[in-house]
Order: structure tokens, then C-alpha cells, then sequence
DNA sequence: CAGAGTTACTGAGGTCGCCTCATCATGAGG
DNA sequence: CCTCATGATGAGGCGACCTCAGTAACTCTG
């Protein structure tokens, strides 16, 4: 059943090819704060939680412990970050946005946002509504 | 502690979460074959487009030359795939699958289309519908 | 038909983001 | 106390990608 790929195109291709679009989208317009996809992602978890553990952080981003404290040495050697003492455990440390941190977070979120504003701008409202609630189904 | 993500449901957000878990639920498919994302992509290649330079190879796979030269390698001692002498250019090589290939490629294809199917038969055939109607009209 | 320039691949070596394992300081419980 | 668990991090590794050089072979031009 060898299909000579084309015309008819299976959901999951047309699926793929706007995740593609959005993708590359949202990188060229996060371009300017020049942070890599991993340093902002690890931003917003910041931005969403607040001040944390780099093994939380890490726990957040999905990756080992000592990934995280590498994401927060980069982080902070940009200044978008900060480590200070743990005043209850001296073993910890705690990772919080800087002021530029949250300039900087803040930024990317509003550009992600736009970007994908634009794209389903394309769409009506009623088709925007209708994706919605399609995609909610999906993912329970 | 597992975390709550339970944020805001922008249609971007809703998409990438459905993006994710079809990464996912693939991957762990994928398994079985035990080939990295990039040599399963490298092998879709060169099965829609038969044998190929690893020059050719790069650009379908929008990576460099060089890079592509490595896949290749890593695929040959796998022994999915061949290296011959390119009759017309005794500077070139050309690429081909092997037997093994083939099966590993069409197999790798088959699992794919399945999970996501599996993925969308939790829509309504109406939906699906929808769903595919408004991707395209993303992707223009 | 002899260069001269171009092209195809690949060796060498680098970067990035992630990993595991070992180490060290600290904390918590018997 | 002493032991075990935990938090961060040093050391070192890996995969997938990159650039830069180098070699062989093709092509064009005079």
C-alpha cells in the first residue's frame, strides 16, 4: 500500500503543517530578545509561578535537575534572572525573574500571543469557535 | 509534586497541547523501530523519493550537507540503507533503502497514520470534517 | 587539452540542550 | 549523634546539528 503522497492529505499532515507554521512564526517574532526556545520557556514557567527552586523549575520544564540549573546560569549571566538563598533551607536557592526578566517574559508572552492572533485571524469567528472546541475535545 | 498547568485555554495553547500529545503517543510507537526522529525522518525521504544524493537528502531534510553525510552513516550500519556509486558522477553517491529500509519505512509510516487516527477517531466524522476543512484553510 | 573554477562528499572540530553520575552541604528522623 | 534523604552543581557524555577545509571529479574557457 505504497500511497503517492499528495492531493489527499490526512488530517494529521494538515495538522502538522500549521503546527509548522505557528512554529516558525512565533520563532522569527521572538527573535529580537534573542533568548533560545528553552531559555524562554523557562521564563514563562517563572513568570507563571514566581519565584522557584531550580529542581522545580526543572520539574516545570520537564528535564533533569542539572538542566535547570544550566538554564538558570544562562538566564542570569543575560541578567533576566537572579539567584538568592533560600532563607528556610541552605541547601536551596531561589531562582527569580529580574526586573529585565520580567520586561523580557512579559514581551515574549505578548509577541506568542500576537503571532498567533495573526495566524488564526485568517479564520472567522465562528470556524475560530468551532477549533476551539474541536481541540478541547482532543486533549480531555 | 505534578503539576496543574491548567491555564488559560487560548486556541494557540489548545493547540499545542494537542500537538504535544501526538508527538508523544507517535514517539512512543515509534519505539519498536528504534530510530532516532531524525533518521525516521530521513527514511520517509528517501522512501517518497526514492534513491537520492546525500546532497538531495539535506535539503528535503533542511539540514546541511554535512549533517546529512552523519544520518546516512548512522543508517548504513543500521543497514537500512545503502551507499552506491553514482554511474553519471564519480563524485557523487546515491543513497538507497535497503530492503530492511523499505519494511522499517513503511512500517514507521503505518504506525504514524495509525496513532493519529487513533488520536482523531475521538472525533465526531463530522468534526473531523470541520477539523480538516478549517486546517487547510490555514495553510492556505 | 591545460588550467581554473565549481561541485559532491567527508574529516575535524565546535555548539547547544539535554542527560547521568559523583560530590558536597544541609536537613530530618531514630 | 549518626544515618539517610535532598538540593544544587562539577564532570563528563551524547545526539543532532553547524562551519571550515580538503580531496576528487566534473565543466567550462581559452
Amino acid at each position: 500500500m505504497t500511497e503517492v503522497d499528495g492531493d489527499d492529505e490526512s488530517l494529521a499532515e494538515a495538522f502538522w503543517k500549521v503546527a509548522r507554521l505557528l512554529r516558525h512564526r512565533t520563532r522569527e517574532a521572538l527573535a529580537p530578545w534573542e533568548v533560545s526556545p528553552s531559555q524562554a520557556r523557562a521564563l514563562g514557567v517563572l513568570a507563571r509561578h514566581g519565584v522557584l527552586r531550580p529542581g522545580a523549575l526543572a520539574e516545570h520544564l520537564r528535564i533533569a535537575a542539572r538542566s535547570a540549573t544550566e538554564v538558570v546560569d544562562d538566564l542570569q549571566r543575560r541578567g533576566l534572572v537572579e539567584r538568592r538563598p533560600d532563607p528556610n533551607d541552605r541547601r536551596a536557592t531561589l531562582v527569580a525573574l529580574t526586573p529585565e526578566g520580567v520586561r523580557a517574559s512579559d514581551g515574549i508572552r505578548a509577541t506568542r500571543q500576537a503571532e498567533a492572533d495573526r495566524l488564526f485571524a485568517e479564520l472567522t469567528p465562528g470556524d475560530r469557535e468551532e477549533l476551539a472546541r474541536i481541540l478541547r475535545t482532543l486533549h480531555g
